[in-house]
DNA sequence: TTGTATTCCTACCAAAAAGGTAGTATAATG
DNA sequence: CATTATACTACCTTTTTGGTAGGAATACAA
């Protein structure tokens, strides 16, 4: 039940980004890198998953970097760690609504309810609730 | 963020030996290990650290096994998958109050309470709110 | 007292996942 | 066209997961 150093690190570069909203910069990998103590091109490979779908705004070249494309309030925690770890089920058998011993297994509604508890929480909470400014 | 098979094969060992709570019976982790279809031997793994402080009744021997020494009501799920799996902390640094980078670190009180939320839904669970007879 | 069924304990091991590194291609901009 | 970024692909090392193997200690019944 661990977070891995991805959706930790994910979770560094979106902090960094949102505390920098403001400015409208765009912030470089090797930047963040170099703040948060973190191997560039580790980096690098986490934001393939975690700029999917417009997730954010990019800009190449010189000067160039990546920055939110919305307010901090409108990114999700849960959102960001799915996109770096994958889905946060506690256990894989509730994405396929069980699995073939389900009719013996008591487990399983423990796991349907842990599921609900940890992606509400983390659903709820967005890079605004933990940045002062914003808070 | 996965509960792994040693947390997973803990709960079905505790939840068989709680729907056999009111016969009295030892129950041996060969009969747990083929009516669930998990490997003996790591059944036997598990139980080391599964059984520590008391936690269960044991007999060894002919028609010797395992079986609780208290209702299923006292038996707190959190406790079962942190013998089995070890702290449930999402981050390793909540153990410690944090890292030598904590000041700058955004994630931290985000982490306390997903820890706090996790701990404390676990918790609250027993054995016998899964169990139909017990409920 | 001997055989059988069980737990207890230690050591080993293979496959998968975690946590990176390296190199090159592509793009933006002055 | 040089510089500074991201984008993409391939590889690699260490740790964790998920076991297996074998024997010692114990309980009990025939």
């Amino acid at each position: 039940m661990k977070i891995s150093t991805k959706g930790r690190y994910a979770l560094a570069i979106m902090f960094y980004l949102a505390k920098n909203y403001k400015s409208k910069r765009y912030i470089s990998l090797k930047e963040i890198a170099e703040n948060e103590d973190i191997s560039f091109k580790y980096l690098e490979k986490i934001m393939i998953n975690l700029n999917t779908d417009d997730y954010l705004d990019v800009l190449r070249g010189n000067n160039g970097g990546y920055r939110l494309n919305k307010d901090p309030r409108n990114y999700k925690i849960g959102d960001i760690l799915r996109k770096a770890e994958g889905e946060l089920t506690p256990v894989i058998c509730l994405l396929n609504g069980g699995c073939e011993k389900m009719s013996k297994c008591y487990s399983y509604s423990f796991f349907v309810e842990l599921n609900k508890e940890i992606n509400s929480f983390v659903d709820k909470k967005t890079l605004a609730d933990y940045i002062e400014e914003d808070k």
